[in-house]
RNA sequence: AAACAGGUUUGUUUCAUCGCUCUUUAUUUUAAGGGAGGAAAGUCCGGGCAACGCAGGGCAAUUUGCCAUCUGAAAGGAUGGGUAUGUUUUCAGGAAUGAAAACAUAACAGAUAGUGUCACAGAAAACCAGGUAGCCGUCCGCCAACUGGCGAGCGGUCAUAGUGAAAAUGUGAGGUAAGAGCUCACAUGUGCAGUUGGUAACAAUCGCAUAGGACAAACCUCUAAUGUUGUAAGGCCAUGUAAACCCUGAUGGAAGUCGUUCGCCGAAAGGCAAACGAAACAGAACCCGGCUUAUAGAACCUGUUUUUAU
């Protein structure tokens, strides 16, 4: 089992997000928001995803990078749950921080598990 | 010695596991190496680089602002001096006040080119000022009258009072109906010219003119200077090429630092060991040099206050 996050598993194309964003379905798990939809894209990995912490929530450049890298790092050693069920289908995936403390990683853990998990369970082939 | 304030310096180290990014090497995932800061911040100055622009001149806009020396590519910085203001001390004096010294502060050219602002109070807050009370003159009426007193109108006046942070220089004399730089003397301030001292800022002195409130970190005037931009391009062994996208990380252990508590040793200063906790401000966006602001803890320096000892 793999744990890397290369950058080709990132989503940072503008038009995919501006698709996301448009058609994208969303689930919320307080202190996090997650955006999905299916797409198509040529990868040896099935999911693209990004992270995101709004200017408006956190002043500081160094917190926000903080918090990025405490929630990439749960997605890189997390990710199977999604990979395990995925198989050929293809995924973009947004994960938003709505609060506007300093998350310790342990919370940020949780929640984030909480949302894989969840999102493992669909069906999607009918999505 | 403690507390507080200010300044300068510093701004943890290391191991394991799992990762990120770039370069070189390999060619299909091996190996080696590089990978945040003193402020990377604010984007306030100066310079380089690059792109674009460029006949000449003007306007506009932005910036500079006492003097000398040193440093620096420049901006800036350091030291010394001058001026102004304030505080303290000492001296002189009955006092007002003056002189000297020390310390602190200063975007320290111009308020006599022009425009503007000056709350409240006050009659009036600034070109020729102003006329509330008071003072003086004049005229009318009344009292009944000691060449007077009272009231109203008109005029003169800022000496006196009152308002205010500030009321158009101060004192004395002349002058006048009462008064007034209206006139004179002395003083004070300002401007111009001379002389002396000083490299200079400036100081002292003398002559002439003048009496003009404050604010230029209000506009403005003077002075000295300045193509625009940091998209793209270029540059970069830190990355990224476009910003809701940007690597430099996560977890665990060990050591060190500081704090609290307990234990042991010691007359004391202190030393040893354990447990728990803390570690700031902050993340490169073309690159350098400054300025400004933020900063836990530690070390050093300076000042203030309190306590103890002498």
């Amino acid at each position: 089992m793999s744990f890397t996050f290369t950058k080709i598993e990132r989503l940072c194309s503008k038009k995919a997000i501006d698709d996301l964003f448009a058609h994208g379905k969303s689930k919320t798990q307080f202190p996090f928001k997650l955006i999905y939809k299916p797409s198509e894209f040529e990868s040896p990995f099935p999911v693209r995803t990004m992270f995101v912490v709004p200017k408006k929530k956190h002043k500081r450049a160094n917190k926000r990078n903080d918090i990025k890298r405490r929630m990439r790092e749960v997605y890189r050693l997390n990710k199977h749950i999604l990979y395990d069920v995925l198989k050929s289908n293809k995924l973009d995936l947004m994960f938003i921080c709505l609060s506007n403390e300093e998350l310790e990683y342990a919370v940020i853990e949780k929640s984030m598990l909480q949302l894989m998990t969840d999102l493992s369970k669909k069906d999607f082939t009918e999505i």
